[in-house]
DNA sequence: CTATTTAATGAATATATGTTCATTAATTCA
DNA sequence: TGAATTAATGAACATATATTCATTAAATAG
């Protein structure tokens, strides 16, 4: 626990709710790995193209310009971060977007971005 | 470009449309590093604690449990992605949020983190 | 001026992550 | 059944990233 605040006389209570406010350190890993999945381009592309569309993986392949193994692994984890799912159809499997906050994200993040140029 | 798409016969122009609609690289770029400033704990808990007040860099340090050098590095790439702001008053350096979509941006991934647990 | 405090920086290291290659699994078709 | 298609998986490798340690920079106090 942090003795006291040395920078700013905060009161000691306010310090402690602050403190008491951090969220637990597994949801705060959660929140890391909900990141991280944004935090590539290859699986930025495939959310778009699917927020757009349901596509297999052959397609998206082509889409994105990556092999097919690389999208795999990727739709993999896009998976199990329940971004996306996917339904099959013979040997074909067709993914689509699970997830209804997806493009408010992006338009957040594109906010910011876009803030960054007029500054 | 993409020949057809296989899975589904799409319009060849809703395709081109879809095509083109994808966002140039150096916006994806940004995408990324703006997710990926996200997706690390220590910067989280940087970012949740300048959410609640200023601070300096010993203090941070002190609440996030870390070295001085690893909260001043982290500090630097929150900085450089313009999501912090610095001041100084003699050899002490006060951070504080310099944007207004971190408070957002948590909230979405909480909702989501949340829905998760319900299904 | 010198010593002290606070933060920033650079190099080194360990870990994590994305892609590729090779293989396997599952389904369909001849 | 056997060949072909589509996707998933595992291992290997190369790259990126976070942390630590050591040092430097800047400001203040004695």
């Amino acid at each position: 626990m942090l003795a006291k605040c040395k920078c700013k006389n905060i009161p000691k209570a306010k310090l402690t709710e602050i403190i008491d406010g951090l969220p637990e350190e597994t949801i705060i890993d959660q929140l890391c790995e909900f990141f991280k999945v944004f935090g590539d381009s290859t699986r930025l592309k495939i959310l778009y193209f699917l927020s757009c569309n349901e596509f297999c993986v052959a397609d998206l392949s082509n889409l994105v310009r990556m092999q097919q193994s690389a999208v795999s692994h990727q739709l993999q984890t896009l998976r199990l971060h329940r971004l996306v799912k996917c339904r099959k159809e013979g040997t074909t499997s067709y993914y689509s977007l699970d997830d209804n906050h997806v493009q408010e994200i992006f338009g957040i993040a594109l906010e910011h971005i876009n803030e960054g140029l007029v500054k």
